[in-house]
DNA sequence: TGTACATCAGTGAACGCGCGTTCACTGATGTAC
DNA sequence: TGTACATCAGTGAACGCGCGTTCACTGATGTAC
């Protein structure tokens, strides 16, 4: 598709101010979130007129999904460098969760635009599912990994799964492994690397994983969200107690 | 305060449509969401003139707050009825996280008012917080009564707590028995009752329970933020399973 | 019970604001010969 | 290497919109004598 030349320096412009748009975005959604993000505003930080954007995106969705897309992947990808420089499977599990809280922490209000309330009238769309799938993709792949290597017990008290979840657990990891094969971004085909379908990894322990992702999630929204206020706050060591046993939950001893 | 004589013709015109405005605002909300709320689009639908709300709040974010508190109220009501609808203190737990559960999907768009990323710009006052005690009191009540009723087992294999976590926890007791001891609103001192102190509750458990917390909106926002699109969708079964565990978790058999 | 005054709900016009998006344009950059 | 044409980035004005809030006002409801 590309042709093999040299980038014009017009190319080189579009692409550096393409950058700019989106870092000055980011910016203002920090400042007012997502709902106050203006591509006016934006315009007039970059000292352009408001209609010039409509060179780089065709309307305030699209840069709008640009956003989203962006806070996936780099919180996907900070959750896949905490892994591959953490050791045994259960110290990857932990450094990811970490990983991931730290980043929401620093980006607060991408954080909210990719697992807070839906902006209204916005409908993500198909280009977002990829990106979206990385950070759990990443925790199929260290239970995964560490099934292969020998590092995975099963729970001892497990309570039985129903039949309809015992079938959508089924589902999830045909359809994990398929989304492992032909991977949404090249990026993260590297790091989930091999050890990213979810094979030998038992239902049972998949439906933990579930459970411990919406555990992370729900910890780090009320911290962020300020619903932790008046309780254990600073989280800090109420998210490192979680954390860990989380990761006993899923099976990683 | 209020003297004891009939409400005249324009008192009760005045309470009848202070509730229409909210109700008005609320079917906006879940049109709109909170950022699309708007003070002149409430009063055309009441067939007012703009200016004509401002007779009943003096500003959006008043009408906002209003909302809020409502919907911590309703939620705590529906949390608080369940409990009291269920016998043993297992059965109540888990009947108070379907009811927040159900409630968060037939009101979504109050739930995320609440729950959901902070409106920008808008600064909770302090009149939100005894409303917003409410859920995590009534979870708190249920263990208090198990303890007492002998229905509570410890649990087995305790991680420990570090000595922060112990610290805050201990905080937290105090807090809440001092909360219990002057409940923010009335009706709430009611339904939580004798058993709202978390007297005798060891700090163990009082972890726990905000891990389960926690945990059961996290689901909640996975479920109505569109975060399971793909996986456990729908995720009545997944609900269902977790919240019996949880129960478990915190120590209720 | 009737009247004079005070209170309050609702009106309508206005202020000032910022927004997304369109469109005809100028001038610079790139390309083909 | 130089020229003619095509492409594209950015301009500036404009359209039409809805918003929160203020203010002087009218007319109805309530209260004190």
């Amino acid at each position: 598709m590309t042709p093999h030349r040299a980038a014009t320096a017009r190319e080189r412009a579009r692409a550096e101010l393409t950058r700019e748009i989106k870092e000055e975005a980011r910016r203002q959604l920090a400042a007012t979130g997502a709902d106050g993000l203006s591509l006016r505003a934006v315009a007039r930080e970059l000292g352009m007129v408001s209609s010039a954007l409509y060179r780089y995106y065709p309307s305030r969705d699209d840069l709008l999904t640009a956003l989203i897309i962006d806070a996936y992947n780099t919180l996907g990808e900070a959750a896949e460098q905490a892994i591959a420089g953490a050791g045994s499977g259960r110290e990857r599990w932990i450094a990811a969760c970490h990983a991931i809280r730290d980043w929401a922490r620093s980006n607060p209000h991408e954080y909210a635009l990719i697992y807070g309330s839906p902006v209204p009238g916005y409908r993500a769309p198909e280009a977002t599912i990829g990106p979206a799938a990385r950070v759990p993709l990443a925790f199929v792949g260290v239970l995964a990994a560490a099934v292969a290597g020998g590092e995975f017990a099963a729970a001892k008290e497990a309570p039985p799964l129903t039949a309809v979840l015992l079938e959508q657990a089924a589902a999830l990891s045909a359809a994990i492994s398929q989304q492992a094969a032909s991977p949404a971004s090249p990026e993260s085909a590297e790091s989930a690397g091999e050890g990213a379908a979810s094979a030998g990894v038992p239902p049972d322990a998949l439906v933990r994983a579930v459970i411990a992702w919406t555990q992370l999630f729900g910890m780090i929204s009320f911290e962020l969200f300020g619903q932790f206020v008046g309780s254990f706050d600073p989280p800090d060591a109420f998210f490192a107690h979680t954390v860990a046993q989380l990761a006993a939950f899923v099976g990683l001893r």
